[in-house]
DNA sequence: CATGAATGAGAGTTCATTCAT
DNA sequence: AATGAATGAACTCTCATTCAT
């Protein structure tokens, strides 16, 4: 998990427990409220601590994001690097990435959502938004490559071709995991393995297929 | 009232003059600073009005960005409804569904971000973004059950898959028109019609399998 | 008394009375806080306007006390620039220069009070002040060298002595027109002609010796 | 108390130590920073000490600078207090004094400054700063009693010229020694003896003049 | 004595909205 | 209808001062 660390310079076991507050609260209120319309007032007393202690530990709300984002990136990081297994069948190996990609939504969800959002109002979260995207088509890119070796989805551009998979997971993600947004719309209840499932047999199929399939 | 399209009330020649370049100063302004960055004043500056021309013609921020959203969903409508072909090959119907969409975004993809945006900080817009979202599902789930009734993606639900359909293509024309995101990333040129290509490709790729499939 | 203009923009008679009214109070409240001491709010409330309608005309305090310090600068120069008198014995010259900013400081004290203090806070009108001073250096030291001409305070410096010399000037002004500092110490009625007598005899004398004078 | 030199109590070695290391870096503050601006926290962090150790020793910003004004003042009064000489010529013991006082300048520099500075800002320094002058308006208006006794500078009340005077050096002080200001204007480098030599024969000059002096 | 995290009053600044002209 | 100055609620951020360890 690894969380911890990241606030503004060392300090003691008080410090790092009010900062563990802040940061806390800051995840509740960001999905709550949104980066948008968090207000530093709301963390700080959603923490149970002064304005002046918020400020103690981030230089604003950009720097407090920053902070969560961090562990978000990492956690990521952590997922997806680890199925290295490029030895795998990359459908197999597909799979198991949008396994990872998922579960760090699931546990991050609010903060990747408050990044995304700043993303749209912040030119350095826009960059961070870029950056986490490019990790995943890069990744993503190297399977498409190993299927178009075994003649499959041939005749696209990989990265473009990753990007749109990239498109399609991230989204979904948002969409089901964060938002919430179709559940009510399709007046289903949540049920994550039966749309994780739905997603990765999707992301397979989108890249699964010759040219000169007939049906 | 809907027929008056928008604005606040019956009005003259001069009146719609000024309401017109009012909207298209929005939607100048909207695509430079997007939603939440978008200043009443500067869409009134932009449009050569004073600040209180712009309340003449629209009560809010929200109720400008409704009236051109309108006309988004509109043309998303027209779009995407003209293809009624549910006597074409389903893929082939998906693919002219596709294309539309990423017409209606090339053209109002300024209002679209717009519109997303706004949905992450005003409710109504949350509202009406899930309203498009389940439009387009709704479509796509009609194409995915007849491929079903061929023996195509079964065991999952239309629904489901369809929303995951939705998210590709969605975010795909949010990361490739609008932002023009992944572009700088993947160091290539836009090129539209690649793009569209590989995008038809895998929504088509990632309905048009049998679970019996073998390599 | 050429007062007025310097705000921000093109506006009506409404716009420039309360501009006016702004720049009143805010002389105002220098005099009475003080540069640094000054509050935007209550330059706000004394000119009986919303804090909003400050902003409307001045970026912050800074800008006002440019705008301020401007008329200064020009009551100084109208005043200074006047007394061209080349012609004149550069003693009597001296003396109309001397009661020319004696004037201006009478009349200008807590703007010029204002533009010193914000000079030990801010770069920019510490330029400011240096410019001001170097104007005056300057327009004494042509007297200087007059005066050195016929054989006066040889063997100094011109714009070194005439820097004294400014400083003399200045901050007995600043002293008794202003914080009216010496008066209660004195114990005696603040006596313009009086003072003003002494200052410019003191200040003819303090250039008007030769070398070889004997006692 | 008084003998205790402005610290808050009776301490050991360890919090006099302390308390010297606390002056000192509060001199160096005000020296970089200025009185407004310096904080509390920036000297405690030059003094390499907590916060909480500044309070333990100075009430607050305003007791650190009256402890080292306290410094400034007793040097000037030894210095100035000094040469006692009250028989000698008046015109060479005011060189004498003027030297003196340039000198407490030179090595209190900063603390002077910041004295000044926070007589704008704070009453109990603008009577501290008008004591300081009164001391020096009463030392110089001696010598220009005695100077007029012999027939020079009548006609002027001798404090009135005292005041004069006694801003002269001051500000030439303050304009040279610690802002530096006229030197750059001047495209001239700073040179002590220089300055101190035109001064004094300024001062001098000022004062030793008759009414019925003919060119 | 020393420490430094915590506190919160207070100042600056923005911007949607109103309304008299 | 059009105008744009005026308004003030709502936020952000700073820093002197306290106090538990």
């Amino acid at each position: 998990m690894a969380i911890e660390q990241a606030g503004r310079s060392r300090k003691g076991a008080k410090g790092s427990r009010t900062e563990a507050a802040i940061k806390a609260a800051g995840r509740r209120v960001l999905a709550r409220d949104g980066y948008v319309n968090a207000k530093i007032s709301d963390v700080a007393e959603e923490a149970g601590k002064a304005i002046g202690s918020f400020y103690k530990h981030f230089r604003n709300k950009e720097e407090l994001l920053l902070a969560l984002a961090e562990e978000f990136r990492i956690a990521v990081q952590d997922n997806i690097g680890a199925p290295s297994g490029i030895e795998l069948d990359p459908f197999d190996n597909l799979r198991e990435v949008v396994r990872s990609f998922w579960r760090a939504y699931r546990e991050h969800g609010a903060v990747a959502v408050a990044v995304f959002q700043a993303s749209m109002v912040n030119e350095s979260f826009a960059d961070m938004w870029r950056q986490i995207r490019a990790q995943g088509i890069r990744i993503a890119s190297i399977r498409i490559r190993l299927a178009q070796r075994r003649g499959y989805c041939t005749g696209v551009d990989p990265e473009v071709a990753s990007s749109v998979l990239c498109s399609m997971v991230e989204f979904t993600c948002y969409s089901w995991v964060v938002k919430n947004g179709d559940l009510d719309l399709l007046g289903r209840n949540a049920d994550d393995s039966e749309l994780i499932e739905t997603l990765t047999k999707m992301v397979v199929g989108a890249i699964r297929w010759r040219e000169d399939a007939v049906d």
